[in-house]
Parts: C-alpha cells; structure tokens; sequence
DNA sequence: GGTGTGACCAGCT
DNA sequence: AAGCTGGCCACAC
C-alpha cells in the first residue's frame, strides 16, 4: 500500500505536542529535550524539540521555555531568550541554582514528563 | 519538489 | 579523556 505506514506521529502539530509538555513541566523543575524528544517517540531527534521551542517564542505566551535544556543541565538555548540571563533569572526566580550556565541541581530537578 | 537548517544526543576515533 | 561526525524529523524558502 502507498499509504505511507506510519505509527504515532498524527500530531495535528508537532510543535503543540512540545508546547504541551513543556507547559506541563512544573515550576522549579527542568527537563532535557531528549527527555521531551522521547516522550514523543523522536529520541533521536531532540533537535527539533529545540527548534519547536524556537518557534514557541512566538507562543511564550505560557510556555516556560527556559525550565528546558539539554541534557547536561547547560542553558543552551539561553541565547535565544533575548537576552543572556533572562533564562539564568527565569530558572533562578523558580528557585533553581545555576552556576556557569550549568544547573547545579540538573539531575535533582530534573523532571520527566512521565512523571506527570 | 528538493534542499537546508535547527535551543540535540549518542557513538566513534 | 576529549573532540568530532552523523543522524534524526519537521518546517521554511
């Protein structure tokens, strides 16, 4: 058949299924984007989660894009807030420790949406 | 319709 | 041990 197989993946929107959990993730907690990437079946392409989270600057409207980062615990995308310590504060305001551009507490904080 | 890009991750040298 | 490469899927031009 020529009906492309395909499983999981009927997302109306890959962007909102990101959106929705990243808005799931609870305050002073952070995830990693493979974290998010697997929850979605795209363990191995966590690079669009960042990128959907880009495109989510347009829809910061709730979602805290700065309780994601990668899976070293480091702000990557920190540069892409704007500013440089706009992600440092939003995370420290929550009551998240971070030295260097590193979450001190990563592992500790760290949150996994099936968790919730 | 094809190509390129992207806030990554895991594996290999 | 550290650095580099490839892969992976979705979206824009």
């Amino acid at each position: 058949m020529m009906m492309d197989q395909f499983p999981v993946k009927n997302s109306p929107s890959f962007f909102e299924n990101v959106y929705d959990i990243v808005r799931r993730i609870p305050p002073g907690r952070i995830t990693s984007y493979g974290a998010i990437a697997g929850y979605l079946g795209l363990c191995k392409s966590a690079r669009m989660v960042g990128w959907a989270l880009n495109a989510a600057h347009s829809a910061i409207d709730g979602i805290p894009a700065h309780r994601v980062v990668n899976r070293t615990g480091a702000l990557t995308g920190k540069h892409h807030f704007g500013g440089s310590v706009i992600m440092q504060q939003l995370l420290e305001n929550e009551g998240v420790e971070i030295e260097n551009d590193q979450v001190k507490n990563f592992r500790q904080l760290f949150w996994d949406p099936r968790e919730g």
